[in-house]
DNA sequence: CTCATGACATTAG
DNA sequence: GCTAATGCCATGA
C-alpha cells in the first residue's frame, strides 16, 4: 500500500496544530514509505500562496531548513508563538508528536 | 538509460 | 558544538 505518497504528505501538514511545528523526518514517518528528502520536494514544489502550513515543518536539529524562505517562516512561527532560543532553535515541548 | 540534484537524517570524527 | 561522508529516491536534463 504505497498511493500518492505526495498527497499523505500534504494530508499530515495540514493537521499540524497552530503553534506546534514537526520535523521533516518526523512527517515522512508517517507515510508509508516517504523519506525526508521527498517531504522536502513535496513542500518546495507547492504552489504560493497554498493553505498548509509549510512553516511548520523544520529540522532534526530544531532548526529552520536552509531555503528561500527561511526568513518569512521564522516571522509567521514567531506570530503563533512559536519560541526561539538564543542559538535559533525551536523549543522541544513545541514539537508535534 | 545514466547522471546530477536536493526546504533532509544519521553517523563518525 | 561542528563538518564531512553516506543513505535516500523522485525528478529532470
Amino acid at each position: 500500500m504505497k498511493p500518492d505518497l505526495r498527497e499523505q504528505i500534504l494530508t499530515i501538514l495540514a493537521e499540524i496544530p497552530p503553534g506546534r511545528v514537526t520535523t521533516y523526518g518526523r512527517i515522512a514517518a508517517m507515510t508509508d514509505g516517504a523519506t525526508p528528502r521527498l517531504v522536502a520536494r513535496a513542500l518546495r514544489d507547492l504552489p504560493t500562496g497554498h493553505e498548509l502550513p509549510w512553516f511548520r515543518v523544520i529540522t532534526a536539529s530544531r532548526k529552520l531548513a536552509d531555503h528561500p524562505g527561511a526568513t518569512e517562516q521564522r516571522e509567521r512561527l514567531i506570530a503563533e508563538g512559536v519560541l526561539f532560543d538564543h542559538r535559533g532553535r525551536v523549543a522541544k515541548d513545541r514539537l508535534w508528536p
